[in-house]
DNA sequence: CCCGAACCTGAGCAAGCGCTTAGGGGCCGT
DNA sequence: ACGGCCCCTAAGCGCTTGCTCAGGTTCGGG
């Protein structure tokens, strides 16, 4: 039920917000992006939520964007790591892909309020703050494009169009933050194992990696 | 080359929006929107577009927010009907899938700027605009849902879970709209074909619908 | 020539926005 | 006991927002 505690130093989400203080606005200011998108949201909402009037905001982050900014960066980072380490597991292609996309798609709907700042809100950022984000995300695509070229090579993948491909497949992890709702009938876990399978159809896989 | 004058009463994008002045207004307001987001966009920066004052707006819509949903509402039925037809054509499941989920995403590609803003501002619009749009959301579903029923039925579809397929291929084809760039390498048509095939595979479609 | 309808503008209102500033209260070491 | 420091608030500044309204221009019909 609870993953918040572990080893790992992934879990409890903002752990690494420092004061106390200012990850409560970071949270609050997660949630009311998710919610009513950066634009409609007012520093006193987020302030509001966090117990504490609008001035306080201003003594831990200099503007609203900026906290959208750590928000943004944190929340990238966080995902491209969930993308990384299953990519750099052992297995075949097929395994790795699987367990990539279950991963990714497990973090979009789990984090789901997350995901939406980061995915939704990107261009509410400054230039400077745009382009950093951007890169990061750069390196997500390069990490499962990597995947199936392998496959290709190896022999175990049928893809006529490897880059088309590869947008089609983080399209569609990506577009779960939209749609992913806690209350539905479906769990990340649910969610992840169905499209590690859509997509291993995608790439025409071979041989479906049985987890037994 | 120019598809913008014929027959069918579906091209000329905003055609029934009748007096004049308030068409462009309302493509103004569709441009601004899908650049900006519905909250960043002010009504002095669309009536500036237009080449109008700030008061000229309020001559032809009541408020901003109905600007918003005459475009949603407009926008959706245009998609819903190019849905309809290909779904309605005679063929095999696969042949109508394909066609379907190729005109759909073509659709997506050239209106990219339409379509932003009909997917992604939906909650900007009030309770009971949103809710009228919701329902005409939930027919693109069901027409989707039905073409893979039937060929599951008759056997030419491998689907295990068709709620969750349906879900996974009406969001790859509306996140075209998140990436898709009039700038970039590939153009609305190849990005059709390209997802008709994906999802063929991801039906597990036992004859590919050979054109010729 | 004038009339009324259709359409648009200049000027501006009340409200809400992001953000600043002056100052108060609790907790530390000494 | 007390000074310095951190954290927070009340109040409010300057500006922009969605929207309004009195008045001007254009036009076809009598």
């Amino acid at each position: 039920m609870s993953a918040a505690e572990e080893t790992t130093g992934e879990e409890t989400p903002w752990g690494e917000v420092t004061p106390e203080a200012a990850r409560r606005l970071l949270v609050a200011a997660v949630d009311a992006f998710a919610e009513r998108g950066y634009h409609a949201t007012t520093t006193r909402d987020i302030a509001g939520r966090a117990g504490m009037s609008p001035a306080a905001l201003y003594i831990h982050f200099k503007t609203k964007e900026e906290l959208l900014h750590r928000i943004s960066k944190i929340g990238h980072e966080r995902a491209l790591c969930v993308l990384d380490t299953e990519a750099d597991r052992d297995g075949t292609a097929a395994e790795r892909l699987a367990g990539a996309v279950r991963s990714f798609v497990r973090w979009h709907a789990e984090r789901h309020t997350t995901a939406r700042v980061v995915q939704y809100e990107l261009d509410a950022l400054g230039e400077e703050h745009r382009t950093e984000i951007v890169a990061l995300r750069r390196r997500s695509d390069a990490v499962v494009r990597r995947i199936i070229n392998e496959g290709v090579r190896d022999g175990e993948f049928d893809v006529p169009d490897v880059s088309g491909t590869t947008l089609a497949v983080l399209s569609l992890c990506i577009d779960v933050a939209r749609w992913f709702n806690a209350r539905g009938s479906r769990t990340p876990d649910e969610v992840g194992e169905l499209y590690a399978d859509l997509v291993l159809r995608m790439v025409g896989a071979r041989t479906a990696p049985d987890p037994k």
